[in-house]
DNA sequence: CCCCAGGGACATT
DNA sequence: AATGTCCATGGG
């Protein structure tokens, strides 16, 4: 993994494929017309549902969404001013509901800290409840800054598709070195390596008879020498 | 019944 | 640094 220019070549490639087979994915999901009609920030929302789809499926952070959108409003100014038991209440479809109200709470304060100020990285981990990929959420996705995200669906794939496996940090800088720091891309690409991951590098046994990366995949090729 | 989901805090080794 | 455990709802 020490050519610089092959690694920045094979992840152009593979972006640009991925983008082909699936299309924009158009990460991070945000209601504007609600945002447009309550008068509330979008940026918000993209925060609000970093904590929420932590170790969660999607669609039970949409549920919570709905419920805050029901019952209250879709702000960091509701989540910092509604009384916890409240707030509780609103989380509890998106799961672990006790420690995402907390989490909630804690980021709704440190973000109202900050005054508008942009954040570092650093400022962010120390947070209760921003982990490192929660970190790299809000600064890619809310603040619209150049922090490659990785999450446990491209570990997976680093494996798989390079056969080696990296941590957190390493894998960070494995993207961010071989590639321009350009935020649509970095929002696109995290988004559209999830969803090949959702639908064919999967946990289990993995698609790859049917895989758009089957012919530069070293583990798929594996496979298929194996014969299975 | 099982496993999994757009993680993180905390304790242990 | 690496690993284990807990957190919790909802879907397959």
């Amino acid at each position: 993994m020490g050519d610089r220019n092959f690694q920045s070549g094979i992840l152009r490639l593979v972006y640009l494929s991925l983008l082909k087979h699936f299309g924009y994915q158009n990460w991070w999901p945000v209601d504007w017309e609600y945002h447009k009609r309550k008068g509330t920030n979008p940026f918000d929302e993209v925060v609000i549902g970093a904590i929420l789809t932590q170790n969660t499926s999607w669609k039970n952070v949409e549920k919570s969404l709905k419920e805050f959108k029901r019952k209250g409003k879709l702000s960091l100014k509701f989540v910092k001013e509604a009384p916890y038991e409240v707030l509780q209440e609103l989380v509890k479809p998106a799961g672990f509901y006790r420690q995402k109200t907390l989490y909630l709470k804690e980021v709704a304060d440190f973000i109202f800290s900050l005054k508008g100020r942009i954040p570092k990285r650093e400022e962010l981990l120390k947070v209760r409840g921003i982990g490192r990929e929660t970190a790299d959420v809000i600064l890619l996705y809310a603040y619209n800054q150049p922090s490659f995200v990785i999450d446990r669906y491209t570990l997976r794939w680093l494996q798989r598709f390079f056969g080696f496996s990296a941590d957190y940090e390493g894998a960070k800088r494995f993207f961010e070195n071989s590639l321009r720091p350009n935020v649509p891309v970095y929002k696109e690409f995290h988004a559209l390596i999830d969803e090949l991951a959702k639908r064919y590098c999967t946990k289990g046994k993995p698609k790859c008879e049917i895989c758009p990366l089957k012919g530069s995949c070293k583990e798929g090729n594996l496979r298929k020498e194996r014969g299975g």
